[in-house]
DNA sequence: AAATGTGAAGTTGTTCACAGCT
DNA sequence: AGCTGTGAACAACTTCACATTT
């Protein structure tokens, strides 16, 4: 999609597998292949209409209208990522954050509310929030994360370097910045 | 490992696949025959020492020695990333950042150097660096990445939606947030 | 009895090779 | 001529089933 978005800009109509592939990081016969999944969308000799792709696709994603997101803990990290510009072109809106301080002194300016943890049952249930961001220490994740499913929060982008453990409904993302670190450590030792 | 140290702390000394597999989030069948491809490490009846295997892990890993990162780009993120904690319980430990700005006035303190650019390629001589985390708008992330992989960085975490194009012997991670919130979001329609 | 280690079976994902459109 | 769409071949990964060990 990413790379669709950039192409439509450059006002380029058309693009080939072989070239989206390039792009996108990934080989043109894969690409050809997982979009068969969801139909026949290119011209043979010519490529792939960018807009109609690009339609498709997000109409497969579903739902492209602005959904909301809370973010729970808001030290270091939870500070960084509240402030942070990108989700909202992607259709994410981070409308509030939780925090056990929420007075707590933060150099930032953020623009969103801080609030305490008790307030966030209501909030949830009131703005039918689905999503979390969960950037609080280690030791209180499993906590916090029992608080949100307890809530009706559905997925939870889980940023603290644990497992945590919810019902099979509930669905979890895990970003551990260290384990990337690990990783590439790991395959540059040469 | 992370699962592996959490035991240690509680002082047990025995876990069986099973037990460790619930706690790091897979299977046990799939943890066995995992660690099998690195030898034998468990006994029968029992299940796993857990300093022996910790420490297999560790040797395989490689050196667990201190190694020093670098991040360009110290904007909102980056300035949270630079003050992360939780790299150096891993191993690994930002020793500089580097940005166009580097006076910028940015609100946290950060303990860590903030240098011009075009102090990085004597920088990462001097220090040795095989890795950076790249931090920097996605227009000019590829331009960076250049500069980069010219002065002899192996490795690059890369957090700009974009992929960018490096020798292949050159290792990059991507970090993307808006890709982690979409998932979630794919996964919980329902 | 409890748990590992592992060949075999099963499943999923990737690439090839090329027929078939435009 | 160029490029897609796709069955078939291939490769990788996961799980099963159970012999084996403590």
């Amino acid at each position: 999609m990413r790379c669709l978005a950039r192409l439509k800009d450059k006002e380029i109509q058309t693009v080939s597998s072989e070239t989206l592939a390039k792009v996108a990081g990934v080989k043109p016969t894969q690409l050809r292949k997982d979009l068969t999944y969801f139909g026949q969308f290119g011209t043979r000799g010519l490529g792939y209409d960018v807009a109609e792709l690009s339609k498709m696709i997000s109409d497969e994603l579903g739902t492209t209208s602005l959904q909301p997101v809370i973010l729970v803990g808001v030290g270091h990290l939870g500070t960084a990522l509240i402030s942070y510009r990108g989700f909202e072109k992607e259709g994410f809106e981070i409308v509030a954050g939780f925090d056990l301080e929420p007075e707590r002194r933060r150099d930032k300016q953020v623009k969103q509310p801080i609030l305490p943890m008790d307030r966030l049952p209501d909030f949830v249930r009131d703005h039918k929030i689905r999503m979390a961001i969960l950037s609080v220490p280690a030791a209180v994740a499993q906590e916090v994360a029992n608080v949100l499913v307890r809530c009706g929060v559905m997925g939870i982008l889980n940023f603290s370097p644990i497992v945590i453990d919810v019902p099979e409904e509930v669905m979890v993302n895990n970003v551990n910045l260290a384990i990337e670190l690990e990783n590439l450590s790991y395959f540059i030792q040469d």
